[in-house]
DNA sequence: TATTGTTATACTCTATAACTATA
DNA sequence: TATAGTTATAGAGTATAACAATA
């Protein structure tokens, strides 16, 4: 099962492809937030997620579950959101182990302020140049992977090099 | 042209499966560098380029120009595997401005040890879930959205959002 | 015991601007 | 003047491990 061949020239322009889009959308998108409302990329990520949430409130897990970062990455993120404002974090609850955080209303007005140019930014960068047929098949490809991804990370199957 | 609308349902699926997918599968890379060769990701695509360079030597500017790094970052990333001793600089002979950047053995080796794993790490998060059509389609894509991007950023068509 | 979250620490990386040297 | 590269600086982000509190 573990074989170590290399990767055809298609499967490396597809990866190469893949990490380069994906680098440069992130600078540009980047630029954007930084420029229009003082956000670096995992801030915007956590104001994203709070204000897709039905009920507007999410655990500090549960930004962290979808978003990369480690807990205290998740944590140091937002102390600076909460250091301006733009948040608030209340202890849960129901389980008081827990932390809720919530969006104010200074929170939404970055949000708002931003969200125009991210659009902007991201169909210049990425959508522009594709049909509705691409933007299709994107997701039902990548949406694939990702769901892989997230399935069962099956570690097992995840070969290490064994040097010499 | 320029237009602040909303991304569509569809779009915003495409443009978060990317950023999701070139996210973990980032992680994962980085992971298996580090765990192989103590590579960090630029170091890792410095020593790529070399490889891939028909001549094995290239100028720190060509290697800056491929990767998305200032220039202080590449002579940052030049000088932590110079001081590993997997990359050489040397004045450039015909333009006396130049550093040409070549691998050393060592860095062959270090190279040589990580790439098999890497190779598996891609294939288990990407590729492992894509049928050849899926790859070629991949490929063609973001093949034009990187194309796109590389072309003329048309800084003009580059819409900040106007906060009132 | 396991989970939630924070803190302390230390390190890596990145960008900006000032600087040197060559073209 | 413009280009190639370095350096100094300073800041932001990240991870790890140790920790406290609740379940």
């Amino acid at each position: 099962m573990t074989e170590h061949a290399p990767l055809s020239a298609e499967e490396l322009a597809a990866y190469f492809a893949l990490r380069e889009v994906a680098s440069l959308l992130e600078h540009g998108v980047e630029q954007q937030l930084r420029d229009d409302g003082g956000l670096t990329g995992p801030a915007f990520g956590i104001l994203a997620r709070l204000f897709g949430s039905p009920t507007g409130r999410l655990r500090m897990t549960d930004l962290a579950d979808g978003l990369v970062y480690s807990r205290s990455g998740i944590t140091y993120q937002a102390g600076q959101l909460e250091k301006r404002g733009l948040i608030t974090r209340t202890p849960g609850e129901d389980d008081e182990r827990s932390i809720i955080v919530e969006m104010t209303p200074a929170g939404r007005e970055v949000l708002d302020a931003v969200l125009p140019g991210h659009n902007d930014v991201v169909r210049e960068l990425l959508l522009g140049s594709l049909s509705k047929r691409d933007v299709a098949a994107l997701t039902d490809i990548l949406g694939r992977v990702r769901d892989r991804m997230r399935a069962g990370p099956p570690r097992s199957a995840a070969p290490r090099a064994k040097r010499n």
